[in-house]
DNA sequence: ACAACCTACAACCATAAGGTTGTAGTTTGA
DNA sequence: TCAAACTACAACCTTATGGTTGTAGGTTGT
């Protein structure tokens, strides 16, 4: 089981196709928030934004960190920029990048 | 039953969640193809391609126009560019600018 | 005219996703 | 020490998702 390139992509989107993970993913792109402290925003129970956090947490788009008996999470925006970055690689389609490309390598054989 | 941006947003990343869909978007930003030129590509029945055609036009990703009996569905750059925003947006928060607009806008009563 | 082609969509199935409640393990503060 | 706080996770329910097959409506070329 090759955790390929397409695997991630579909980790990354499928977790920011929600709005509350969307959400939490904003709160801790600006600071540290532990998991209660996340949870105590929405109109949701504790288990379910902490599946949140979890499914954010697998999509590498956040980590967490241990502090007494908290969690703190933070945002990854590396991660964030990794998904700009295939959306730059689909706008370079667009363009027919591609093709030139291929030229290129077609050229030194 | 307000069409909001968090809907268009959770369309848009959902639709990019599963890597088929992903790869048609790819084909339709190179070039136009019908949607039975798009489900020769795929080891799936052509139902379900037309299924993940029917999801990215939704999302607004790509577009269908007819010609005679094929429907030739094409990509819309301008949408993938509306998802690198909001992961733009993202990013900003990170770097703490909405801090900032707040103050700016306190400023000004 | 009509067979072949292209598309749309309904009905169905298995599994994943998002929510709930309940239980249990750590850590803290009094 | 021990109740309260914080977290993790299992079990369960409902709905969405991604796939299938089957049916039917336009278009085309002969």
């Amino acid at each position: 089981m090759a955790e390929t390139s397409e695997d991630r992509a579909d980790a990354l989107f499928q977790a920011l196709s929600d709005r509350t993970r969307r959400d939490i993913l904003r709160r801790v792109l600006a600071g540290e928030h532990s998991v209660s402290a996340l949870a105590a925003g929405y109109d949701m129970s504790f288990a379910a934004v902490q599946k949140h956090v979890a499914v954010l947490e697998r999509a590498g788009l956040l980590s967490k960190r241990r502090s007494g008996r908290e969690q703190l999470a933070s945002g990854d925006v590396q991660a964030v920029r990794s998904v700009a970055a295939m959306l730059d690689e689909l706008e370079d389609v667009w363009r027919g990048r591609i093709d030139r490309i291929d030229l290129l390598l077609a050229e030194e054989p």
